[in-house]
DNA sequence: GGTCAATTTTTGTGATCACATATCACAAAT
DNA sequence: ATTTGTGATATGTGATCACAAAAATTGACC
């Protein structure tokens, strides 16, 4: 018995000496799990590409255990796509799917945001302001990487700000699912559609503390990054 | 033990004449992940009972490997939990983890309402009538399982009717997760709340094809139920 | 030269083995 | 009596092997 708890294995049992690092021990397979995942969301991944296990082992130097696992977790969560055939591939770019993962993510962020209205410091929200600044930045300079990197991070700092974590890890989810579609703004014009205005918005309604315009806005957003990618050619379907 | 298993995993191999393919040839990992996923959203699971791989593939009388898979995949998706020591478990019951689910689940549950309000036909209209006739029936005669069953068809009904693969499955996780709560519900009164009222709401918004008022009945429905669930004693946190 | 069948190669699935770590039980020491 | 160390057992992870099915290639024959 002895208390009940063993515990020999996390933070702090008695002893706050010397703040140890963490000691992160990450499997294999999460650490390709992380790694796809993140290509995928980042548009490192071609649509319809067919991805196979011993491939993939091959590059990253592991057996096909830890690949075979996280591409089945990545299938599971239907950031690939498996065929009846058993084979795994990205999948293809089309507007019915779009226009769905679109809508989910509308909802789930519309969430999201409600919850973080009340829970933004100022000194966050003001952090959010500034992202703009380098979204419009980077926008000026020509810089999409750049552009998507901050945008990613204003979107996240509000997201991660309502504090529910599977909400969280659900959106992250929709935009891993929506990264080969930025292949649609990089193909073309290269110059985005920019939905800076949208963005302000957001910002102003979360200083009013505005959760359901906050949601809207946000709501709104994701609708017309939707329309955007809807609206390029070389998108089947 | 387990010295004599050779081989527990070929489906007929010499008939294949003139019975057609299986057509659709579900691994084992699949079949043990959709069992295992079936049992934990029926509350077939225990909450924070931990599942081993060795124990499953005993119970199954495979081996480790497809138990391994399987695990991996609802871990992935948060149906169980892994601990820092790769302990897997169900995810013990917390009422921040309640709130938080069915936050969610009402979030895509309206969205997939409005979108089920324009296809529905009326048929299937009737139909969803009918399972709340079955539900009510089944309160009355005190066959919990049975409410349960008609419960989840009534809604699933509506959810499927929304046309969307990936709304639907997601939904369908947050009822998998939503699973080990229902001991709540059986543990005490036995008498469920009965939230008829709102099932019929939402049928006769359906039948005036008021999209906006069918999502609204929706939401209101799951906030009754977590308010239920939350309300149970025996509930830490 | 083209078509179809047979063969080879590729690929996914499942089993088994090897190893590291975690958990538990028990003995020894403070 | 509580704590600490040691060993035994259990458990998860990764590698390798075997096998089946699908894909790609080759070859023969028309």
């Amino acid at each position: 018995m002895t208390a009940t708890k063993p515990a020999a294995r996390t933070r702090e049992p008695g002893r706050k000496k010397l703040a140890h690092a963490p000691l992160v021990r990450q499997t294999l397979q999460d650490q390709l799990y992380q790694r796809v995942r993140d290509a995928l969301a980042a548009g490192g991944f071609f649509p319809g590409e067919t991805v196979t296990i011993r491939a993939l082992a091959d590059q990253f130097e592991t057996s096909t255990m830890p690949v075979r696992e996280a591409l089945r977790r990545l299938v599971s969560e239907a950031s690939l796509e498996m065929l009846p055939n058993r084979t795994v591939r990205v999948p293809p770019l089309s507007t019915v799917r779009l226009v769905e993962l679109c809508r989910i993510r509308g909802a789930l962020e519309r969430l999201a945001t409600e919850l973080a209205t009340a829970r933004l410091t100022n000194q966050q929200i003001l952090r959010l302001d500034r992202a703009c600044d380098d979204m419009e930045a980077a926008l000026d300079g020509q810089t999409p990487g750049l552009y998507l990197r901050h945008h990613r991070a204003f979107h996240f700092g509000i997201y991660k700000a309502a504090e529910s974590p599977l909400l969280l890890s659900m959106i992250e989810n929709t935009w891993v699912q929506l990264g080969p579609y930025l292949h649609l703004l990089f193909d073309q014009s290269g110059a985005v559609e920019t939905p800076e205005v949208h963005h302000r918005e957001i910002v102003a309604a979360l200083r009013a503390r505005d959760g359901e315009g906050a949601a809207q806005a946000v709501a709104r957003d994701a609708q017309s990054a939707a329309l955007a990618l809807a609206e390029s050619d070389s998108l089947p379907d």
